[in-house]
DNA sequence: GTATTCTTTGTACAGTCGTACGGTAAATGT
DNA sequence: ACATTTACCGTACGACTGTACAAAGAATAC
C-alpha cells in the first residue's frame, strides 16, 4: 500500500546547506538555480523538497532562528540575574564567528520591515522572544513594569551596538561601550524617584 | 556650440519622486518599469537621468540621507548638552510619520551589511555623522573616550529602539524605555571607579 | 515478481530584468 | 536657418526568474 517512505533526514541536510549559502551569499537575491548549482544538485530537486520560493524563505528563517538561538538565547535563560545575562548575550552575538549570521539577520529584519505581511511571524517573535528570556532572567521579585522596561533596553542597546559593529568593524570602540552600558546594569541605583526595590542581586538558587 | 542644456532641477525632481516611491514600495525589489510607471514617464527617461542602476541606487541613499539628516541631524548639532541632543534624536527618529523612511533605512542598512563593497559609502557614513554630532555636542571639556563611548552609546540604544517600535509597534513600551534611557543621561553619575569629570552640564554658552 | 510512492532530474514556458540602439521633439549657440 | 546637445520614448535582445510538466531510478508493501 505505502510506497518509498518521505525521506525527512533529506530535505534538513538540504535545508542546513541552504541556510549556509544563504548566510555566506547574502537573502536578498536569493534564487533556486544558484544555490542548486552550490550545493550540487538540481534546481528540481530543491523545488521537490521546498515548494515555493517563499516556502523555501520560511523554512530558512525558521533553521536560523534555531540556530542563532541555540547559540545564544538558551545560554541566558540560564543565567542567574539579568546583568549576567546580557553579558552573556553579548559575548554571544558579538563574537566574530558569528558575525555572518547577523549580518544576514539583519538583511532579514529590515526587509520584514518593508514586507510586514510576507515577515509576520519573523517580526512578532523578533523582539518577543528575547524579551522573554530576559524578563525571566530578572526574577519574579522584579516589578514587572521595571522588567519590561530593562529587557526592552537590553535588547535594543544590544543589537544597536551590533549594527554598529557589524557596519564599522571598530570593535574596540564597540566594546568599549558595551562594557559601559554593562557596567550599569551590574551597578544599579535606581533613578530618583522610581519604586524600584531591585538593588544588586544576591545569587538566588 | 552648446545645445540644449541639462536641467539638473528635473533630475532632482525625479530623483525626489523615486525616493518617494522607494519608501513607500520598499527597497528590495525595486526595478525600472514600475517606478517609471508610476511616476508617469517612461523607463527610458530614467535610465537616461540616471545611468544605471546602481547609480540610481548610490542617488536614492544619498537623497535619502539628506532628507533625514535634514529632519533629525541638524536639530542634533544645535543643542547645549549630550542629553538634550540625544531627546532631540529620539522624539524626531521615532515620530510616526518618519517611520516608512527608517524602515526604509534599515533595510538599506541590511542590505548594505551583506554587501558591503557595494554600500562603502553608506557604511562609513552610517555611524560616524551622527557619531561626529553627537561628540560635538558632549563640548570640548568632556574626555575624548569618554565622548566617545557615550556618543556610541546614545545612537546604538535609538536606533536598537527604533528596530524594536517598527517591528513590534509598540509604542508604549518603547517609549518607556526610551525615556529611562534618557533620564540615564539627564543624571549622569560617573560610574564607580571610572574618573569622568562630565557630571549634569550647567547650560554652557 | 507487481504496485505504489518518493526522489531526482531535464526540458520548457511565460514573465521580468537591465540596458543597448535608434529615432523624434525641444532648446540652445552661431 | 542651421548645427548641436539634451529630453523623452519605443523596440528589442539576451539573461535570469519561478515553476509546471514529464520521465526515469530507488525504495517500500504486497
Amino acid at each position: 500500500m505505502a510506497g518509498r517512505p518521505v525521506d525527512h533526514q533529506r530535505r534538513a541536510e538540504l535545508l542546513d546547506a541552504v541556510v549556509d549559502y544563504t548566510v555566506e551569499h547574502g537573502f536578498s537575491d536569493l534564487s533556486w538555480r544558484p544555490v542548486a548549482a552550490a550545493l550540487g544538485v538540481s534546481t528540481m530537486t530543491l523545488v521537490h523538497h521546498f515548494g515555493t520560493k517563499e516556502q523555501m524563505l520560511v523554512a530558512i528563517l525558521g533553521r536560523l532562528r534555531e540556530r542563532m538561538f541555540a547559540a545564544t538565547g538558551d545560554m541566558v535563560g540560564e543565567r542567574p540575574d539579568l546583568a549576567a545575562a546580557a553579558r552573556a548575550a553579548w559575548t554571544r552575538t558579538s563574537a566574530p564567528e558569528r558575525a555572518a549570521e547577523f549580518r544576514l539577520f539583519f538583511a532579514v529584519y529590515g526587509r520584514a520591515l518593508q514586507a510586514p505581511e510576507q515577515f509576520a511571524e519573523f517580526l512578532e517573535r523578533v523582539v518577543a522572544d528575547w524579551m522573554n528570556a530576559l524578563r525571566d532572567a530578572q526574577g519574579p521579585e522584579t516589578d514587572p513594569a521595571t522588567a519590561t522596561r530593562t529587557a526592552t533596553l537590553v535588547i535594543a542597546t544590544i543589537r544597536g551596538l551590533l549594527l554598529d559593529l557589524l557596519a564599522t568593524g571598530d570593535r574596540d570602540r564597540v566594546q568599549d561601550a558595551a562594557e559601559s552600558f554593562l557596567a550599569t546594569l551590574e551597578h544599579r541605583t535606581p533613578p530618583p524617584g522610581a519604586h524600584d526595590r531591585a538593588g544588586p542581586p544576591a545569587a538566588r538558587r
